[in-house]
DNA sequence: GTCCAGGGAATCA
DNA sequence: TGATTCCATGGA
């Protein structure tokens, strides 16, 4: 396979750090000159920015192995550069200080088009788990029933699919590390291989609500993990708001103000999340997730 | 030794 | 519906 380079100029709301180390995924991984690795599909690519200009674009530079021909394209759809982040922050801004702060410190992010049966697996492995053992466990997943690829001299590999997880054992799993959670694994891989949630359908049905139920219905999937597969997937719905330990932290320090953050009801959260954010209530979470895991109490 | 991590499922009121 | 408890694992 040959090694092809792509470069976008003047690419605005586009910072490395923003997009790759804010919670939304867990396959890419920091160079030692700044710039980052990873791999979609079967696509293995290192991302950096060339040079920044005065009106705090950037210029990147996207040079790897890729999948298709039209690498361009997919470039733009991976990395959602074709959506308006500007404007978004611009409307999030206008909601109050809170998210005018946020949304300035993570001006970088943008939500990647992840692939949804990997979002799907991974963020069951992150159940009750952090951040740095669950791209451990997706590293060794992949490493064990992926497919390999050779980029610079060092091999990466792919996320499995189904059908390549289709004889695996849940004490298989368990020597993975995943914990309590191999059974899940191995249970809602079996569900899609047998069709019971069909991805395809998910992909095309437009009914957030409809596909949300689908997706509880898998194994390890609560209303949390299946709000971050709305969100962080290819499904891409930006109404829902993930709440997780962190979430609740920054909601309750920010608007709610209970001495006892653990008493703060997920109904609560919720309902002041849709009230105040609407339909961008996902980007709001993560640009405050991030925020707040970043800097500690901003209250 | 104890606590915590991008929670879910089972159980019980 | 809502609250408790248990679930592996590894790092702080």
């Amino acid at each position: 396979m040959q090694i092809k380079g792509y470069i976008i100029k003047n690419q605005d709301s586009f910072e490395l750090k923003d997009i790759f180390d804010c919670g939304q995924c867990f396959r890419w991984n920091k160079e030692p000159d700044g710039s980052y690795t990873g791999i979609w599909s079967k696509n293995v690519v290192n991302v950096s920015i060339i040079s920044k200009n005065q009106d705090s674009t950037n210029n990147i530079l996207f040079k790897g192995i890729f999948e298709t021909q039209n690498y361009e394209q997919e470039i733009k759809r991976y990395f959602d550069l074709e959506r308006d982040y500007t404007k978004i922050k611009n409307q999030l801004s206008n909601i109050d200080e809170n998210l005018r702060k946020s949304t300035k410190y993570g001006k970088g992010i943008r939500i990647l088009n992840q692939d949804l049966w990997e979002t799907i697996i991974s963020f069951i492995i992150s159940a009750n788990n952090n951040i740095p053992r669950i791209k451990g466990i997706i590293e060794r997943l992949s490493k064990a029933y992926g497919e390999k690829i050779i980029f610079e001299g060092k091999e990466y590999y792919t996320f499995p699919t189904p059908d390549q997880l289709k004889d695996v054992t849940v004490e298989e799993y368990r020597n993975l590390g995943l914990g309590f959670r191999d059974i899940r694994l191995y249970e809602t891989t079996k569900m899609i291989l047998e069709n019971k949630v069909n991805l395809n359908e998910l992909k095309t049905n437009p009914n957030t609500l409809e596909v949300r139920n689908k997706l509880l219905t898998l194994s390890g999937v609560g209303p949390k993990v299946a709000d971050c597969i709305l969100l962080f997937s290819e499904l891409k719905r930006f109404e829902v708001f993930p709440i997780d330990v962190w979430v609740r932290r920054v909601m309750n320090e920010l608007y709610i103000k209970e001495e006892n953050e653990e008493k703060v009801s997920k109904k609560k959260i919720e309902k002041l999340a849709i009230d105040k954010f609407g339909s961008l209530a996902g980007l709001a979470q993560q640009y405050l997730f991030y925020w707040r895991r970043e800097n500690g109490n901003i209250a």
